[in-house]
DNA sequence: CTTAAGAAAGGAACCGGTTCCAAAAAGGCG
DNA sequence: CGCCTTTTTGGAACCGGTTCCTTTCTTAAG
């Protein structure tokens, strides 16, 4: 391996004189050319290291995932990392398995790493979480969850279920089963199911029922089985798009045809929700969107420009196949 | 920050007996005790650009994926990701969004950074590649690719292919279309359909057309589409589960009833095929632990040991609602 | 009680960069 | 041409560890 005092010696020159040469001080044209001609020569590049021992920093942003094997993770981390990318900066991704111990470790590893911000894709902000936040002094945003006192970057979710409502009010529906998860989760538990309960808690004649599932498909597949046996609603509106799968499953296998005894909803606009049938209505979130607003605003910190506390991501409400119109029947 | 020496000061000892300390070397009871003492007392983490420096490598291993936002790539760096935390290792991860020149990059990057080694997810194997191989002489091993001068994990897909083969033919259907992908893709695209074709090959009186698509859902949504017009096969076999999920579609959309009026099948086992109505038949590669292996072998490279050149994982094929039997309708 | 061997601790060099300061060279102006 | 300013360059210290070598202190054997 070459180094810098190997470069300087080919060259002739002092090291201080290459380290300026690679940072942009002042060189005389000459020495310039002979550096630039050895370093070209040898492929020299200079140590991360040793650079990072000098500067205790690094250009590298660390993001932390619950799980990688999700939609919604994939997109965002795509996103962060094409962002960072143009950048010069490199994106480092500690998956912790939806492990909330690992959550924390995580932050105070990549502090000790001396990583220039982090990412956090998190489902909840704990005290420990906090307290992490004020030890490490690294900039942080949050990615789909919401703190007062983190910079965040969150999608609309109160908003998204309160038009899913209302969407799901205008096809005629009246007797609604809800399908939410864990109020731990603020955005996808709390939000999303308050913002739907406001939009139809006006309706009279309207009976809706909330229930509770975990976000895999095998066991919102149960819950669903158990409200159409018990409830027998004319929809169920899923907090996201897998329990949606799941639900959907439980309706074929129950005989119902779907959306002529039963509508289905998800939220996240996964792409395979397009093409399952019949297609699932849902509202689409910008999630590589919003990972590339989270490095921005993230390179912006690292350059200690002041930026918004919260930033909202748009979504779209897509209306598909999934869904009778009980409307369209009574014309 | 706290260093070594701040450490050394407060236990009055020298740098180098608190260096002895965190890495085993003969030291006193009673230093010792002293010794731990203000570590615990600082919280004291020793700075790892430092350490690299010194040792000029990591306990890091890279790992490059052409996609993030696959279900294979996912479930493979979780695998890797548990396998390597459990030894201490940490995964850095190089997302290339399938631009060849990148994973190139990718591999100097990581040897730049003198990562441990490097878990490669490639789709091919250039001469570009092999050069970056050498020229870097950092442990690397291929998963789900293979190549003669490389190590490398890799799924069945010929066997596998060939089984599928074999099970269409027994479910009795004999106009086949082969729906698969470049061959500029060994295991997708040339080994699947290599071992279905043997599968096939032998049997009188059956018909077997191959087409080629890319690995979105929507151009084979369209492929599918044009298959069904002009060939009208009893089945549709997709070398993967995405590509199967667009034929699908393209049936629904022709009104065509899946699996009476064409049989899909898919190739990977896909979480979200068994959620789809009808559950698609499909082999399920053991993703995660092929991932697993991946590390496994990693780190035993790098302990300077011996491993096999090749690995091979298990598949299963899932036989589910999406094949129909002809058989069965004879009995 | 002496001596040799072994354990424990300290000191200094080193890893490969960056940066500060001083010295040398170059340029500008009267 | 000499003096002052500015630009280039070199030298040395430093970042925070590890490691080698040396010294000192124990301890066991002769």
């Amino acid at each position: 391996m070459t180094t810098i005092a190997d470069i300087a010696r080919m060259a002739g020159v002092a090291k201080s004189t290459v380290s300026r040469y690679l940072n942009g001080g002042s060189i005389g044209d000459a020495t310039k050319l002979k550096i630039e001609r050895v370093i070209n020569e040898t492929g020299y590049v200079p140590n991360t290291f040793a650079q990072s021992l000098k500067a205790k920093k690094t250009s590298i942003v660390g993001t932390v995932v619950p799980r990688l094997d999700s939609f919604a993770s994939a997109r965002t981390l795509i996103g962060i990392d094409e962002q960072l990318r143009e950048a010069g900066c490199q994106m480092v991704i500690s998956n912790t398995s939806q492990d909330e111990e690992r959550e924390i470790e995580s932050l105070y590893s990549f502090a000790r790493q001396k990583v220039a911000g982090i990412i956090l894709l998190a489902t909840k902000i704990t005290d420990q979480h906090l307290e992490a936040f004020e030890k490490i002094e690294i900039p942080i945003i949050l990615v789909g969850q919401q703190h007062q006192d983190v910079y965040s970057i969150i999608h609309q979710d109160y908003e998204a279920a309160k038009a899913m409502g209302k969407h799901v009010l205008e096809k005629g529906h009246r007797k609604i089963a809800y399908l939410g998860v864990t109020p731990k989760d603020i955005s996808v538990g709390i939000q999303r199911r308050d913002g739907f309960k406001d939009a139809v808690s006006g309706m009279e004649e309207c009976e809706v029922k909330y229930y509770q599932t975990g976000f895999g498909m095998g066991e919102a597949l149960e819950q669903a089985t158990r409200i159409i046996e018990d409830f027998q609603p004319s929809i169920i509106v899923c907090a996201t798009d897998n329990i949606a799968l799941g639900a959907c499953k439980a309706a074929f296998i129950k005989g119902l045809d779907i959306p002529k005894d039963l509508s289905v909803t998800g939220f996240g606009g996964y792409e395979v929700t397009e093409y399952i049938h019949p297609s699932l209505t849902t509202v689409k979130y910008e999630f590589k969107n919003a990972g590339k607003i989270a490095a921005q605003k993230m390179l912006k910190l690292i350059e200690g420009e002041q930026i918004e506390k919260i930033t909202y991501t748009n979504f779209e409400l897509i209306s598909r196949g999934s869904v009778d119109s009980f409307i369209k029947h009574e014309l």
